[in-house]
DNA sequence: CAAAATTAATCAAGCGATTGATTAATGCCG
DNA sequence: CGGCATTAATCAATCGCTTGATTAATTTTG
């Protein structure tokens, strides 16, 4: 059959990531994602040694798409501060809607307070992204381009705190926003504009008013 | 033995709500429970009838309290837009940071994508902040007194979700802001005093200034 | 003593993981 | 090519363990 034979390995984790948004890493169990991924469960251990197995093969998968998306920005040093702030909140925002489920996933691991191997990895990579923001809106205030008394830390808090609380809390802010955020076309046709104007709209706002920010 | 017989259900409470926050609501067993609680573990049930009765008995008891202090500032129509959305900050991080397991458990749970009696139920209570905050927005563009086009609904999603991310993902935040932000002393000297003055420039930089937001 | 509180022991169910057997795919050699 | 050997993929069955919950017996309390 020349039909589309997508990997198997790849499907599973398409299932595993979703099922794990879904219920969380504790409350999903192997025998659901075999299950819903219409595989035997011994194919699980099999390919990936073991439910841990499953979930760390998630973010590797994801990951190294991610951190070429994050440098090419970065690496734009031409550009003006403003405008490598606002090309970075373009892509950053498109790749976690796009990605909804992983970091679903990811956030709701990272949140439980006790720390853990898995929570110490999760947050190694979470901080990477907070280093590339962090380091642009630094320049900026070097330059004089932003205000320079802005408290650089908890912009960190207000932009990626903003994103979560859009994509991590479906339920909540699709009641507030009044439509579907886990739906694809929603996603495209409304989400992603209003969200991405908004944050530069406020970033803006932010770090270039005229006010004294005492 | 006349020394504090405080409430033994509360204790039990207390240490539920840490557990649930450090392990998630799957993650953490009645075993764990009943066992740093100090207690037989058939207490669990002979007190709150089921796990997830410790889990909603755990809400009953902070619910209550919270929604006596959201009334308190809402009512205080006789103050100007801003004073009420000065307050409410103050008053809304005070409350939250103080009881910071109760809301990272309660973010933990909402934030599974699935639907289920449980996240309803969270999702309905977590909503009446949100109105509470909505109101004083809308109140404030109506009087004049805040930007004509500011985009409510997403300003909601900074205000809970700079806050979410500081208090619901310790490890990150303490890594940012470099102290522990989970230790009681630095919420009083550093963290409280910090996040409220960041968060009313902020929002006074969103909804009160000059520029158009377009 | 009677009621309430507390305990250890036990239960069925579900968990992640492993097993050994079976089938499908691939490689190798003449 | 054709037949055998080797590897990869898949399966049902089951392992040992932990889970939340319940029991029946015991202790504490008023």
């Amino acid at each position: 059959m020349e039909k589309e034979k997508i990997d198997k390995k790849d499907h599973i984790l398409d299932v595993a990531e979703r099922v794990f948004a879904e219920q969380g890493y504790d409350g999903a169990s192997t025998r659901m994602i075999s299950g819903e991924a219409g595989v035997n469960m011994a194919m699980l251990n099999y390919y990936f040694g073991s439910k841990e197995g499953v979930f760390l093969a998630i973010f590797e998968r994801r990951i190294s798409a991610f951190q070429s998306t994050l440098l090419g920005i970065s690496n734009d040093s031409g550009l003006d501060p403003w405008a490598r702030l606002s090309q970075f909140v373009d892509k950053y925002l498109d790749k976690v809607i796009n990605n909804n489920c992983f970091h679903i996933m990811l956030n709701r691991e990272v949140s439980k307070s006790k720390k853990t191997e898995l929570t110490d990895k999760i947050t190694t990579i979470i901080m990477r992204n907070v280093h590339v923001f962090k380091d642009i809106i630094e320049d900026g205030i070097k330059t004089g381009a932003f205000n320079k008394d802005a408290d650089r830390e908890l912009l960190i808090a207000t932009m990626f705190g903003t994103k979560n609380y859009i994509v991590n809390t479906p339920h909540i802010s699709s009641a507030i926003l009044g439509y579907d955020v886990m739906d694809t076309k929603m996603q495209e046709d409304k989400l992603k504009p209003r969200l991405k104007n908004y944050m530069k709209t406020l970033l803006k706002a932010y770090l270039m008013n005229e006010n004294d920010n005492k």
